[in-house]
DNA sequence: TATGTAATTGAAATCGGTTTCAGACAGTCC
DNA sequence: GGACTGTCTGAAACCGATTTCAATTACATA
C-alpha cells in the first residue's frame, strides 16, 4: 500500500486523512459530520480513504471542540441489584436512540463515592448527570452532599430518581404510594384484612412513602394497624426471613405479607416454607421491584412492577431535554403496575 | 467576592487560575499534578485557589494531551445477568485502587453493538478494552468479528474473558474444565453415579468444556455416559424446567442434576418440587456460577464460585500492566471454587 | 463576455490541558 | 565579585478535532 501508518501503529488523524485526500482538514471535517457542503467527487475520496483506515474521529478532541459530548452520565448504587441493572439498561436504549452513550459508575453506598463519581462525571464533561439511588433517596439530605449537588449542579445539570429538593435537581420518580395503593386494593380484594408490611428502613423516601400509604390505605377501609404486622429492616433475604419468622409465630397471624423488594420477599418464602405453610393457600405474599427474582422463585411471587422501560425513557427523554436547555417539568412520575403472579390469592381462613 | 465567575455559569480552566494566582498556567499544572516543584509559597496559593473553585481539569483536555486517559472501557453482555455486574463490579473497585476509572457498554447479545461499542470505547481513547462475554465466548469466531477486533487492536488493546484466538488479544479466562472437575468429584464423592447436566449451547466454549470434562470424569471412574441425561438448551429457567420435566420422568432417573448456571438450576428445582421429589434427598442438585441467586433458593444451591473479586482484580492487574506497555502472559487463568450449601447430599437410594 | 449568486474550500483560531525549552533568579564556592 | 549550579517559571507548541471568516470557484443569467 502506499500508506502503512496504520500498521506501524500510529494513531489516524483528520489530518492524515485530508493530507492522502489532497485537501484540508476542513473538508474532511465537513464530510465526517456533514455539517456543509462538499463537492461530490472529493466527498466520495475522502469517504473512501476513511473506510479503508477505519477512521474514528477521537471523541476527546470533538469534546473540546463541541460543546455537547453526547454522552450521559450514569451514577447508581450498585448494578448487582437487578433494579439498577435493569433500569440502567433501559437506559442505554434508550440513550443510544437519541444519539448519546452513557456512562456507569456505582457508588456502592459509600458516601465518598457518590460525591467522587459526580466529579469525575463532570471531569468527563459529560452533557447530563443521572444519579439512580444512593443518597438521592434518602428523606432527609445532609447538608454536605447536598452542597457537593448543588455545585456541580453549576457545570452539569443532575437527574435524580430520588427526593432530594436541597438541590436544583430534575427528578423522575416512582408513585411509590400509588404501588403501594395497587398492592392493598390487590389484596384487600382478595379478602385480606391482616396484612403485614416488612423490610425497608424509614429514612429511605420510597421506603418511608410505602409505609405511609399503607397505613393511609388501612384506615380508609376501616382496618386497625396492628403494629406487630410492622418490622423494618433492610432489603436482602435475611430481613425478610427473620421479620417472616417472627410474624408467622403470632398467635394472631396475618394472611397475607407484603415485602419491601423482591430480595426480601424471597427470605419471606423460605420462612413460610420452613414452617410449613403453602403459599397462596395459607399465606398471600406480595413484594416490590418486580426483577427476575419473582420468576425464579417458587411460586412465581406477585410484584410491583416499575416499568423499567419507560421509566429508562423518561429519565433519557428529561436528559436529552435539559442537555439541550429545554424547560422540563421538574419533578416527574412514573406509574408502577402490579404484575400478578402465584403467590397471592383469595383469603379463605375466614 | 473579587471573582465570581463560578455564578456565572462559565466553567473554570486552568488559565482562570492562572490569572488569579498570577501566574502562568503551566504553574498551575504542575501544582495540579505535581510534575515539578513550584515554590512553597506560589503553591499553596495556587492550591487554595483551586480548592475555592473546586476546580477540576477538565478530562477531555486532559486526555488530548496526555498519551493516556486512565480509563478502562468494558464490554460486558449483560449487566442484567448477575454474573457480568459481579464481574463487573469487582473491576470497577480493582482499577479505581489503580488509579484508573471504567466505562461500560453492553452488548445485549447484539453482533452490530458487540462491534459499535468497541468502536465507541476506542473513538473515548479509553487505554484498555475488556470484553466479557458475547462473541469473545464462541467456540468458533467469525471471521467478521475477528477481523473487527483486529483492527481495534491496532490502537487499543483489548482482553477478553472467553477463547478469542484469531486475534491478538490478551484472555484472561476460567479453568472451567476444573469447574467441572470439582463438581463432579463432590458429586461422585457422595455417591452419585447417575449425573446429569443439562443447559447450554455447545458453540459456547465455558459450556463445550464443561461438557467434555463431564464425559472425561465419568469415564475416569468407569461411568458410561448416559445421552438421555444430557440436555442442551439455553441459560434461562425454562430450560432448567423442560430439561429436568423430561429427565426426571426417564425410567432410570439420575440422582443429581448439574445445571449449567444458576439460572437453570432454579427451573431445575421447580421442576423437582412439582414432581413431589425432594432436594437433596431424593435428587442433588449443583450449578455453576455462585451468583445470589443460590442464597434465595430453598433449597440454597450448591455452585461453583468463580471467585469473582480475585478474576476482576486479575482483568484490571492485566488491563494495567498492557496499558503500561509491559509484556504480560497472553493466557491467564483464574480458579473456581466449589461452594457447597443445602441442594448437594448423600445418595441414599443404591 | 461580464456579473451576481451560490457552492466550495482552506487558513487560522479555539477548546483546556501538558510539556519542552530557555531564561531568570537564588545560593554556593573560590 | 565572578562563575557555577540548581531551582523556578513562563512562552509557545502540541494533542485532534470544529468552526468562523474570507477567498476562490462554478454556474446561471444578462
Amino acid at each position: 500500500m502506499e500508506n502503512d501508518r496504520l500498521n506501524a501503529g500510529k494513531t489516524i488523524t483528520i489530518y492524515d486523512i485530508a493530507e492522502e485526500a489532497g485537501v484540508s482538514a476542513s473538508t474532511v471535517s465537513r464530510v465526517l459530520n456533514g455539517s456543509a457542503s462538499v463537492r461530490k467527487e472529493k466527498k466520495d475520496r475522502i469517504q473512501s480513504i476513511i473506510e479503508k483506515y477505519n477512521f474514528k474521529p477521537n471523541a476527546l478532541a470533538k469534546g473540546l471542540s463541541d460543546t455537547a459530548t453526547k454522552t450521559i452520565g450514569i451514577i447508581a448504587a450498585d448494578v448487582r441489584n437487578p433494579y439498577y441493572s435493569a433500569l440502567f439498561v433501559a437506559c442505554e436504549i434508550a440513550a443510544e436512540k437519541a444519539g448519546y452513550s452513557v456512562g456507569l459508575a456505582n457508588s456502592l453506598g459509600v458516601k465518598e463515592r457518590e460525591q467522587t463519581q459526580l466529579d469525575l462525571l463532570m471531569q468527563q464533561k459529560v452533557d447530563v448527570i443521572i444519579q439512580m439511588g444512593g443518597r438521592v433517596d434518602d428523606l432527609i439530605t445532609d447538608d454536605a452532599y447536598a452542597e457537593k449537588v448543588r455545585s456541580v449542579c453549576q457545570s452539569t445539570p443532575v437527574i435524580v430518581t430520588g427526593k432530594l429538593d436541597k438541590a436544583p435537581v430534575h427528578r423522575v420518580v416512582i408513585d411509590e404510594a400509588q404501588g403501594m395503593n395497587l398492592v392493598m386494593d390487590h389484596l384487600i380484594g382478595l379478602g385480606h384484612e391482616k396484612i403485614a408490611l416488612v423490610g425497608g428502613e424509614m429514612r429511605v423516601a420510597s421506603t418511608f412513602y410505602k409505609y405511609q400509604s399503607y397505613q393511609e390505605k388501612l384506615s380508609e377501609h376501616g382496618i386497625k394497624v396492628n403494629g406487630d404486622y410492622v418490622v423494618n429492616g433492610r432489603y436482602d433475604p435475611e430481613t425478610g426471613y427473620e421479620a417472616a419468622n417472627k410474624i408467622l409465630d403470632l398467635k394472631d397471624r396475618p394472611t397475607a405479607i407484603i415485602a419491601i423488594n423482591d430480595f426480601a420477599a424471597s427470605g419471606v418464602l423460605r420462612s413460610i416454607r420452613e414452617k410449613g405453610l403453602r403459599v397462596p393457600e395459607d399465606i398471600s405474599v406480595v413484594s416490590f421491584d418486580n426483577t427476575y427474582i419473582t420468576d425464579l422463585m417458587s411460586p412465581k411471587l406477585t410484584s410491583i412492577d416499575y416499568n423499567y422501560d419507560k421509566y429508562g425513557q423518561k429519565l433519557i427523554d428529561t436528559a436529552v431535554a435539559v442537555a439541550g436547555g429545554q424547560t422540563v417539568e421538574n419533578l416527574q412520575m412514573v406509574e408502577p403496575v402490579l404484575v400478578i403472579r402465584e403467590s397471592t390469592g383469595q383469603n379463605i381462613q375466614k
